[in-house]
RNA sequence: UGGGGUGUAGCCAAGGGGUAAGGCAACGGGUUUUGAUCCCGUGAUUCGCAGGUUCGAAUCCUGCCACCCCAGCCA
């Protein structure tokens, strides 16, 4: 495998790296990273970042990192690093030996700091928080410097070391880099790069109670892996100058690049860990992966397939643009990846009992059916009819408006890969409710016999009353209800719907979960992940069939 | 009113001085024993706006407008 090397219709990020390449810049290699914070599951925007770093990685025959930013041990917990490499995994990308954490440079950092300190580059400041907080400046007016901000480097390095063995409380000192505190640039005021936590560490435990903030640790970490192009959002562009001052003033091995690109949002859904750990505690959702999650567990759970994920985020592409990508975007690729590989079913929603009076009283008969329409390899199953079988309460109308199509009175309507019936009586209760339809059917329709030239418009799902299974079905739709949702107030009420008691062809009874069918006319389902074999059987939708016919009643 | 970004169709997105790719959506039509799939067709006299340079500008220059991000000892 070479190299793509045109240039052509990428997206600016593999332009950028084609340019390095051709200027020979970083020995020819091409290093990227994912760097997460184990502070929570990773969601539909850490899938487009996933892609990008382990795409250009793998295009650019180079690495990318797993790297876990731990450099908060109050936020982050172990539990999301396994969740985190499992999604990761599921996603299709693999780390390989490369999985690091920051916590495994602490050291470095601590004698990058040290670096810092020796040249008259950063000290320890002893104001408060607060002092610092407001003598930083505002957007239009410059800080002031802080009276700690010319300790001689003896005093600095002195403090540092009692900082690292512990001898103050959190809040007393913090070091912080000398850069100038009139910048424009807020991120240049003289950051500060340290604080004191007394904190257990998830891996190091007890053996440090100073931690490095973002901007220091992840430039140097960058640096140490050997980093080329450290790809990040947008509301990172304003710490670049950070990034670069950081780079200068240190003696390291290499010199990585900062490249941002906008995040990904979805209509309807919210990618905010603080707001969708809300959403989790709050217990108004199942869990991080619950299937309106827009978390990778979440839609892992709820059926997407990863290359459905793979595929969405490569069409909406990288840029700079803010993008906010409408759901029928990513329900494309979950429908065009579906509607490939999933075997065909039939299941009834909502069953009405049909009786087809001249049908003899006990035969049950065996009829074909393709599992794919069109993927003859995916083979055939066998359906039992018999006299009672269920249809979809919506597909007979008693007085039903012009084109359609499916069973009325009188009318004619086929069976899939069965016969055609006609409507003959309509059986009500005291209240005129439809208990059960009555039917006649032609015993020369039988599907692929031949015999028949007769066709009719309509052709509906149904299961045999008596060999069907019965099962829970799920049905999801967005979570939120506005398109661009701000917070989690306005939650979708009908975000899920259970049926209970849907009539399932039985072939469906011995189903695993995970295991993925199109519903015929209704939509794609997967057995939940919690489904319990030879107990009742449980769906979730994943997705919806398009409905030309439903968009014809709207309007 | 400081600094950093972004503006091409309803939503994405190519295009980087030679006369607006593609996808999603929408709308028409065809095929169909899934109102699915599939196939065909329909959109920008114009690229945030206004000037300028040029034979020629979405692309270069100037000015303006709109929107996003930044004042954590979070990442």
């Amino acid at each position: 495998m070479t190299i793509d090397a045109t240039a052509k219709g990428k997206d600016f990020i593999r332009q950028s790296i084609l340019s390095d390449l051709s200027e020979g810049k970083n020995e020819s290699r091409v290093f990227t990273r994912f760097p997460p914070e184990p502070n929570g599951y990773l969601h539909i925007g850490h899938a487009q970042s996933i892609c990008l770093n382990y795409g250009i990685a793998s295009e650019f025959q180079g690495r990318c990192y797993l790297r876990f930013d731990d450099t908060n041990p109050t936020k982050e917990s172990e539990d999301y690093v396994d969740a985190i490499k499992q999604d990761v995994l599921w996603l299709g990308f693999n780390w390989q030996e490369h999985l690091t954490h920051a916590s495994d440079y602490f050291e470095d950092f601590y004698n990058c700091a040290m670096q810092l300190i020796e040249d008259g580059n950063a000290y320890i400041d002893s104001q408060t928080a607060d002092e610092i907080k407001s003598s930083r400046g505002t957007l239009n007016a410059p800080g002031a410097e802080s009276p700690y901000r010319n300790r001689s480097v003896a005093e600095n390095q002195g403090l540092f070391e009692r900082m690292r063995s512990g001898e103050f409380e959190e809040g007393e000192n913090v070091l912080r880099a000398k850069i100038d505190m009139s910048a424009a640039n807020i991120n240049l005021r003289d950051p500060v790069l340290y604080r004191i936590l007394h904190a257990e560490h998830q891996r190091t435990a007890g053996q440090w109670c100073i931690y490095p903030l973002y901007d220091f640790a992840h430039t140097v970490s960058d640096a140490i892996e050997g980093i080329t192009h450290s790809l990040c959002t947008l509301e990172f562009e304003d710490h670049r100058p950070l990034y670069e001052w950081i780079l200068d003033h240190l003696t390291l091995p290499h010199r990585p690049r900062q490249i941002e690109f906008s995040r990904l949002n979805l209509e309807h859904t919210i990618t905010s860990k603080r707001k969708l750990s809300e959403l989790v505690e709050k217990g108004l959702v199942e869990g991080w992966n619950d299937p309106r999650m827009p978390t990778i567990s979440g839609m892992r759970r709820r059926g997407y397939p990863a290359s459905a994920i793979r595929d969405f985020c490569k069409r909406v592409g990288v840029t700079k643009k803010e993008k906010s990508i409408q759901i029928a975007q990513l329900e494309n690729s979950v429908r065009q990846e579906l509607d490939n590989n999933s075997p065909r079913a039939m299941a009834v929603i909502k069953p009405l009992k049909v009786v087809i009076d001249n049908y003899p009283e006990d035969q049950i008969e065996s009829l074909a059916a393709n599992n794919h329409p069109k993927n003859q390899a995916m083979g055939t199953r066998t359906l039992p009819f018999s006299k009672e079988i269920y249809i979809e309460e919506n597909d007979f109308m008693e007085d039903p408006p012009a084109k359609f199509f499916r069973l009325k009175p009188g009318g004619e309507v086929r069976l899939r890969f069965g016969y055609i019936i006609k409507c003959e009586e309509v059986i009500k209760d005291n209240n005129g409710d439809i208990l059960e339809i009555h039917c006649s059917y032609d015993p020369d329709t039988k599907s692929g016999s031949g015999t028949s030239k007769r066709k009719v418009k309509g052709t509906i799902h149904w299961v045999s009353a008596k060999q069907c299974v019965s099962a829970t079905l799920r049905l999801y739709s967005t979570l939120l209800s506005a398109a661009n949702p701000k917070s989690i107030s306005d939650l979708n009420e009908e975000s899920l719907t259970v049926v209970k008691n849907a009539a399932l062809e039985e072939n469906l009874a011995h189903a695993s979960p995970g295991d993925r069918f199109q519903f015929e006319r209704t939509g794609y389902f997967v057995v939940d992940e919690n489904s319990l074999q030879g107990e009742e059987l449980v769906f979730n939708r994943i997705v919806t069939l398009r409905d030309s016919w439903a968009k014809m009643q709207k309007t």
